[in-house]
DNA sequence: AGCACGCCGACT
DNA sequence: GTCGGCGTGCTC
C-alpha cells in the first residue's frame, strides 16, 4: 500500500497555490504527521512544504509523484486547527495558503534557500580562477563566485558538466551559539609550536605558553585575551598553527533574567465583578460568547482579564492576550508575570528571531498556559484554549499590512468557534464596528463607567489656537500651556506632551520660489532630522544632505519649516530651560530596548517632561504625571481617511488617559485650531457613546463602515498610463460582473501617488452583503496572476482595510 | 516564483 | 554555424 502526503509547498504563485502529492518512504510511515514541515523536489529544485494531508491513494499518475526527501519535525508544528484556520484565512483575506501557514510559526521554522555549486571533476581541468574557489571545499556557496564575478566561469564549467548546482533548504532558526577555543589535549604539540614561532613574535609565544598550562580546556576568547593578555589577532595567529581550534558551544538564552515578585487579585468594584461574572459564566457554559468590555481608562479591565485568566487556567484550559505591539512594555508583561509566574510567554517584534523561537517552543511543548503577545500572538499554538482576549480593541495594529491582510479579531473570533470559549474585546473607546455590533447583541456590552480607584477623570482644557494666534502668540504652545507646565515643574510633577506627527513633520522648503524638497522614488515630500543635517524619506528610506542652495532657482533662503519633535524639543529649552526633557519618537527609539529604557528613565523621575509622538499614548502609568498636552490635536483629524475623526477621538482619550491615574489629580490641555469638531469636543468628558451617534451618523450618511463593507483594491506600475489604464480595466471588470448594489468608487490616484518610483491607483468598493463578492475578486486576481503580472503590473486587495 | 525548453537574430 | 535574447509552460 502506497502511503501519499498532501504538501503545500513554499512557493507563493498562483500556479502552485494547492496541495502536490508526494509519496512518503517506507521509513516515514509511521513517523509522518499532519502539521509536520518536509522538504520535497519541486521542479528542479528543493523546496519545504508542509504536510496537509495523509492518504493511501492519488488521482496523480504515479510516474509523476516524487518521494518526500526529509521529514524535519518529529512532532508536527502545526495542528489540524491551524490547517483548518489557514483554509479559512486563504479565502477570507485572499492569500496564498502559504502565507496563512507562514504567518502562524515563528520565523526561525521557515525555510532558508541556499544555492551550493558542487565540483564534478578533478580540480585541475577548471580554469585557473575556479580553482581558487574550490581550493577549501568541493562544495562551494553560489553566492562566492558572485562576489569574485566568476559567474562567466561558472556557467561554462555548468556547461561542461564540471560542475552543478544544487539548491539546498535550510532552517532559519539555530539553537543559539558562542564561539569558544578548544585548546588542543597534546602538551607536546603546543611545545613543537612554540618552537616554531619565530622569536619577533613575543605575543604569540606568550599565548602558547599559557595554553600549555590550560591544554584541552575550552575557554571563550574573552578569557583568554584577559587572562593571557593578547588581543584576538594573536589567537587567530596561533589558531591556524594549529595550538586551538575554534568550536562552537550552545547555550540557552534565558527569558526570566528577573524573578518577579508575586501578586494577589485585587478587590473587584461591583461593575468589574458583574463584568467577570458574566465572563464567568460564558466560561462554564463553554459559551463561544463575544464580550465588549467598554471601560473608561483606567477602570481595571486588566484586573479583569487576570481574574478571568486564573478561572481558565483552574478549568486546565490556555489563554490568549493580545495588546498592541506599542503597549507591550514591560510594565503591562510585568502584570501578567507577577500574577502567573512562569505560566506566562512574551510574544513581540523586540524579541530577536532566536528568543521568539523559544517563547513559541514553550507555548507549543506546552510548559506555559497564557501568552501575552501582539497581534501574530493570535496563532499560540495552545490546543485546550479557554480564553482569548484583545485589549484596545480599536487598534489598527490588530490588522497585517501585508499579506496575509488578517485582523486579529476576526482570527480570534474563528478561533473561539473552534474551541467554543468566549472572547473579550476591551477598550475605552471601541471601534465603531464592535461598538455597532454590541448594540445589536451580536456581542454582550459590559460597561466600567467608574475608575477603579475612583479616582475623578482629569480636568481637560481645550484651548482654541486661533485665539493665540489673534493674541499675538505665534509659538506652539498656548499661554495656558505654558502656564501649567511651570507648575507643574515647581511642584516637581511630571509633564508628557503630546505631538501629533502624523503627515504634518518638518520639510525643507525655499522661500524664494517655494519649491519643497520631494523624494526621487515617491511622490512625498522629505522629513528634515537635525541630528545628522539629512532629509529623508519615511516611506523608502531615500536620504539626501540638506542642499546649501535651492536646486530649483539657486536661492540660498533655503531652511525648514513644520513641527517636529526635535523642534519642540528646542523650543522648550528655550522656555523652561531647567526643566530636563526626554524626547522619544522614531530617531530616539530605533535600537532595541532603547523604548522601555526611555519609559524606564522618566518612570524612575529622571526628566520632568516626555515629549513624544504617537508611542506615549499608551501603556504609560506614572503615578507624578500630572499634566498631558496635546500640542496639536487636530492634524489626524484632516486625514483623509473615514475614520479620521475616530481616531482623533480615540487618541485624545488615550492620551488624557495618562494624566492623574492615581492619587494626585490630572490635568490636560488640548491645543486646536477646530474645538468644534464633535471629535474634539466630545473627547473633552471622555464621552463615548454621543460620540459614538454622531460618527456612527456620518458613516451611515457617507457609506462607510460599519454600514458597509469596504474592499480595496490597489494597482500599481512604473509607468503611470500603465497604472491608469489597468485600474481602469479592473474597474471595467468589475462593473462587469458584480450587481448594481456594490458601488465602486474609481479608479483614482493613491493618496501617496506615487511610492517607490511606482505610480499608484486604486479604486474602493463599498457593500452589504454580497456572496458573489469573494469570487469575483478572486477571479480579478486570477486574471492579474495570469496577465498583467508580466507586464509589471503590481494588483492587491484589501479587505476592511485600515486605511483609505 | 523559478527554471527549462525552445525558437529567432547578431556575432566569432 | 553558435551564442544568447526572452516568450511559454510546468512544477506532484
Amino acid at each position: 500500500m502506497i502511503t501519499v502526503a498532501q504538501v503545500i509547498v513554499d512557493v507563493a504563485a498562483y500556479p502552485v497555490d494547492r496541495p502536490f502529492d508526494y509519496s512518503v518512504p517506507a521509513e516515514m510511515t509511521q513517523i509522518i504527521e499532519i502539521g509536520s514541515r518536509v522538504k520535497v523536489p519541486f521542479g528542479p529544485r528543493n523546496v519545504l512544504g508542509f504536510v496537509v494531508a495523509i492518504k493511501n491513494e492519488t488521482d496523480v499518475p504515479l510516474e509523476k509523484i516524487k518521494p518526500v526527501s526529509q521529514l524535519l519535525d518529529f512532532e508536527p508544528v502545526l495542528t489540524a486547527e491551524m490547517l483548518e484556520l489557514a483554509k479559512w484565512l486563504k479565502n477570507e483575506t485572499i492569500c496564498y495558503e502559504i502565507d496563512a501557514l507562514q504567518v502562524m510559526l515563528p520565523s526561525a521554522l521557515r525555510a532558508k534557500y541556499e544555492k551550493i555549486v558542487n565540483l564534478q571533476t578533478d580540480i585541475e581541468v577548471l580554469p585557473r580562477a575556479l580553482q581558487e574557489v574550490f581550493r577549501t571545499a568541493p562544495h562551494v556557496n553560489l553566492n562566492v563566485f558572485e562576489k569574485n564575478n566568476l559567474l562567466t566561469e561558472l556557467k561554462q564549467a555548468l556547461n561542461n558538466k564540471q560542475v552543478s548546482i544544487e539548491n539546498i533548504v535550510k532552517q532559519k532558526g539555530k539553537v543559539k551559539e558562542v564561539r569558544k577555543v578548544q585548546i588542543t589535549q597534546d602538551v607536546q604539540k603546543l611545545m613543537e609550536i612554540h618552537q616554531q614561532i619565530s622569536n619577533r613574535a613575543k605575543k604569540q609565544k606568550q599565548l602558547v605558553e599559557w595554553m600549555q598550562n590550560h591544554a584541552g580546556e575550552v575557554i571563550t576568547p574573552e578569557v583568554i585575551y584577559k587572562e593571557a593578555g593578547t588581543s584576538s589577532q594573536v589567537l587567530k595567529s596561533v589558531v591556524e598553527l594549529g595550538a586551538a581550534a575554534f568550536v562552537q558551544e550552545e547555550v540557552f538564552r534565558d527569558p526570566f533574567a528577573k524573578e518577579v515578585q508575586k501578586t494577589k487579585f485585587l478587590s473587584l468594584t461591583d461593575e468589574q465583578s458583574s463584568a467577570l461574572n458574566q465572563i464567568m459564566a460564558a466560561i462554564d457554559d463553554k459559551q463561544p460568547e463575544t464580550f465588549l468590555l467598554h471601560g473608561v481608562t483606567g477602570s481595571g479591565k486588566t484586573e479583569v482579564y487576570l481574574q478571568t485568566i486564573a478561572k481558565v487556567l483552574s478549568k486546565g484550559k490556555e489563554a490568549i492576550v493580545l495588546v498592541p505591539e506599542i503597549s507591550l512594555t514591560p510594565q503591562m508583561t510585568e502584570r501578567f508575570r507577577s500574577r502567573f509566574g512562569e505560566m506566562v510567554a512574551v510574544m513581540h517584534s523586540g524579541l530577536s528571531v532566536g528568543e521568539k523561537y523559544d517563547e513559541w517552543r514553550k507555548i507549543h511543548q506546552g510548559k506555559v498556559k497564557v501568552v501575552v503577545g501582539a497581534r501574530s500572538a493570535v496563532f499560540a499554538p495552545f490546543e485546550n484554549v479557554g480564553i482569548i482576549i484583545l485589549d484596545e480593541e480599536h487598534e489598527s495594529t490588530y490588522k497585517q499590512e501585508d499579506s496575509p491582510r488578517y485582523h486579529a479579531r476576526d482570527v480570534a473570533l474563528w478561533r473561539a468557534g473552534y474551541h467554543q470559549c468566549p472572547v473579550i474585546l476591551g477598550s475605552a473607546t471601541p471601534s465603531l464596528e464592535s461598538f455597532a455590533r454590541a448594540k445589536k447583541n451580536v456581542y454582550k456590552l459590559l460597561t466600567l463607567k467608574d475608575r477603579a480607584l475612583k479616582q475623578s477623570l482629569p480636568k481637560v482644557e481645550i484651548v482654541d489656537m486661533r485665539d493665540e494666534l489673534k493674541k499675538g502668540n505665534r509659538s506652539m504652545f498656548s499661554q495656558s500651556l505654558v502656564e501649567s507646565i511651570h507648575t507643574r515643574l515647581e511642584k516637581n510633577e511630571q509633564i508628557v506632551l503630546f505631538l501629533n506627527r502624523r503627515g504634518y513633520s518638518s520639510f525643507v522648503m525655499c522661500r524664494d520660489c517655494g519649491t519643497v524638497l520631494q523624494c526621487e522614488n515617491c511622490d512625498i515630500s522629505l522629513t528634515y532630522h537635525r541630528k545628522n543635517e539629512k532629509c529623508k524619506c519615511h516611506y523608502c528610506g531615500y536620504e539626501i544632505h540638506v542642499p546649501k542652495t535651492c536646486p530649483q532657482c539657486q536661492s540660498d533662503h533655503i531652511r525648514f519649516f513644520g513641527t517636529g519633535t526635535q523642534k519642540v524639543e528646542e523650543e522648550l529649552a528655550k522656555l523652561f530651560p531647567g526643566a530636563r526633557v526626554l524626547r522619544m519618537d522614531v530617531d530616539t527609539t530605533r535600537t532595541k530596548g532603547s523604548h522601555e529604557q526611555l519609559l524606564q528613565a522618566f518612570g524612575d523621575g529622571e526628566a520632568d517632561i516626555l515629549l513624544g509622538t504617537q508611542m506615549i499614548a499608551k501603556g504609560l502609568d506614572y503615578p507624578n504625571i500630572t499634566l498631558v498636552g496635546v500640542l496639536s490635536a487636530d492634524t489626524s483629524l484632516h486625514l483623509p481617511d473615514f475614520r479620521a475623526a475616530e481616531k482623533t477621538f480615540q487618541l485624545l482619550t488615550q492620551v488624557s488617559g495618562r494624566a492623574g491615574r492615581h492619587e494626585k489629580p490630572g490635568e490636560v490641555v488640548v491645543q486646536t485650531y477646530t474645538p468644534e469638531h464633535y471629535a474634539i469636543e466630545l473627547s473633552q468628558a471622555q464621552d463615548y457613546e454621543p460620540f459614538y451617534e454622531r460618527e456612527m451618523h456620518m458613516r451611515h450618511h457617507a457609506g462607510y463602515p460599519p454600514y458597509y463593507y469596504l474592499a480595496l483594491i490597489q494597482v500599481s506600475h512604473e509607468d503611470v498610463l500603465m497604472a491608469a489604464d489597468y485600474a481602469g480595466k479592473a474597474v471595467e471588470w468589475l462593473r462587469s460582473q458584480l450587481s448594481f448594489k456594490v458601488s465602486i468608487i474609481g479608479p483614482t490616484a493613491s493618496g501617496i501617488s506615487r511610492l517607490q518610483n511606482r505610480y499608484r491607483y486604486q479604486c474602493l468598493l463599498k457593500y452589504k452583503v454580497e456572496p458573489d463578492l469573494i469570487p469575483t475578486l478572486l477571479q480579478l486576481i486570477k486574471i492579474y496572476r495570469s496577465n498583467w503580472i508580466k507586464k509589471g503590473i503590481n494588483l492587491t486587495i484589501d479587505l476592511d482595510p485600515n486605511m483609505i
